[in-house]
DNA sequence: ACATTCTTAAAGCGAATGTTTTTGATATAA
DNA sequence: TTATATCAAAAACATTCGCTTTAAGAATGT
């Protein structure tokens, strides 16, 4: 198969719209001669004519006008892909902050999207507790965060709401006991909250581990140690939501909540805010799940 | 703006499927060097790693796939446009039959159509008769013909149905006077029908004017001396469909009929079959018309 | 250790692609 | 009509590009 080029292709399309060749020649920072000898080549490759001649001025035949649709397509996408692969605009670094809790299993799904969109951009995962990002965030450390809150600041964006859940080792029983054994993080924003609901309906507890190791909460819940709470549909493989079956309090909604989608800065960063409340704003987290899964 | 080249985007997309230089290499007829040193030149050209040459294997980098989506688009955009221009198969002549009433004002915008689609086939117009038309389509003598008929033969396909109209000189008077002086084509398919009509209803009649040429009828018409009868939506510029009120009798429906659409010729065929079928099928004749004249 | 595969390099050669200059054709004005 | 300006094509020439061949070296998996 023959191969056409770009080069020529846009003195083509420069001259189909300029009218003549030596304007489009004056475009292109090329001679008169040079341009003309690209067409006549071209010309040659397709074995026909694109130009009617007769006149002073230069027509294209309908030959010509076809070539120039594809003409116009293959040097639109060329530029298209010099411009993404090259542009100083599509190279950076954005700081993302994602409570840890939240990370899976949305997060790497939507950095490895970013990547494949965006593969000179470094994403900077800053992975904390609400409270802290938001900290970040205000100082601008954070060019975008996500929260888990039971509100929404202001110039925030909500994505979705879910429930706090119990969760405990798979088929355990640890959330029969009474007192009940919790385990939670030193810095959990949903601690307040969790103690309020077990206060109310009257179910003594007892925090059985306190730690900033979020491997360590899991390795005791999923022993049956203890239980945890967390927003459905983020469990880690080997812990289960618990069905309690009412035997423990609902928990309030959360929602998670997006910050720094404001104002449009630029492409990137709206595309990066575009997969993330696409993995957030979809239908149900654990559905989302199932599909990462196949 | 830089302009990449296709015979490279088409090793390295080469390369990507084949997963490897040498493979490629094969696969293009080139020496692995040369493809080596495309990859190469693209490579800096661009300014980026596409491959990940750790391994045996090469694998792309993320700006790499990013580059493969463009480099097979724009390969077959390149290998489309090609064959589009080049193939044989987009060459050649058609012959179709139009019988002369019809031809306007749908034939004129469908050959344009046709020739911008396909440039490099001629379109032979054969204008005439229905009656011949049909022998000449029996013979072989043409590919596909139009016929004007009140019935339909084997291997036909409808694609509308008209009613038969009276047409006059604008604002004349000529369908007023008895005897009806009628003007006619010698061949006249419609002739009988109108007679027919005619007599059914009890109004005298009268041919004034019989001959082979069509220019004749119309300035003969044109000049209100006599009446002429036309499929509704065909009238030329200078003639008007009659308000007659009922003072003249209805003449019958005619279908325009399609031969030699069966069989799914080729591919350009079948689109100057698709755009008869549009350009009669469509909602109203008249209506099309008075898109055309905008 | 061996085979495979890719990278890099150098030399040679032909084709491709540009520039400058010239020629020819066509429209516009005198 | 003749003169003139404009534009496209052609001719002559120089340069660069890109492929082949050949060969050496590095990385990797068997």
């Amino acid at each position: 198969m023959r191969n056409l080029d770009i080069t020529t292709l846009r003195s083509f399309v420069a001259v189909a719209e300029s009218g003549g060749v030596t304007r489009a020649a004056g475009f292109l920072h090329l001679t008169q001669s040079a341009v003309s000898m690209q067409l006549k080549r071209l010309e040659e490759l397709l074995g026909l004519d694109l130009f009617d001649r007769s006149g002073r001025t230069i027509a294209l035949t309908a030959s010509g006008e076809q070539l120039l649709v594809f003409a116009r397509r293959m040097v639109a996408l060329n530029d298209e892909v010099i411009t993404r692969l090259t542009d100083q605009a599509y190279e950076g670094e954005i700081t993302l902050g994602v409570p840890h809790d939240i990370v899976y299993p949305a997060i790497p799904r939507v950095l490895k999207q970013f990547h494949a969109a965006f593969p000179r951009v470094k994403v900077q995962l800053d992975s904390s507790y609400t409270r802290r990002l938001k900290a970040e965030f205000a100082k601008g450390a954070c060019d975008i965060i996500l929260t888990t809150e039971t509100g929404m600041d202001a110039g925030g964006e909500q994505l979705c709401t879910k429930p706090l859940c119990w969760v405990g080792a798979p088929g355990g029983s640890a959330w029969r006991q009474r007192p009940l054994k919790l385990a939670f993080g030193r810095q959990c924003t949903f601690r307040p909250r969790v103690v309020e609901g077990l206060d109310a309906a009257d179910i003594p507890w007892d925090v059985v581990v306190e730690t900033e190791s979020d491997r360590t909460i899991e390795a005791t819940v999923s022993a049956d140690l203890a239980v945890h709470t967390m927003i459905e549909g983020t469990e880690p493989p080997h812990l289960d939501r618990i069905e309690h079956g009412g035997a423990l309090p609902d928990l309030p909604m959360h929602s998670i909540n997006l910050y720094g989608a404001g104002g449009a800065v630029n492409e990137v960063h709206d595309a990066l805010v575009g997969f993330l409340r696409r993995a957030f704003a979809a239908p149900d987290a654990t559905a989302l799940r199932a599909v990462a899964n196949r």
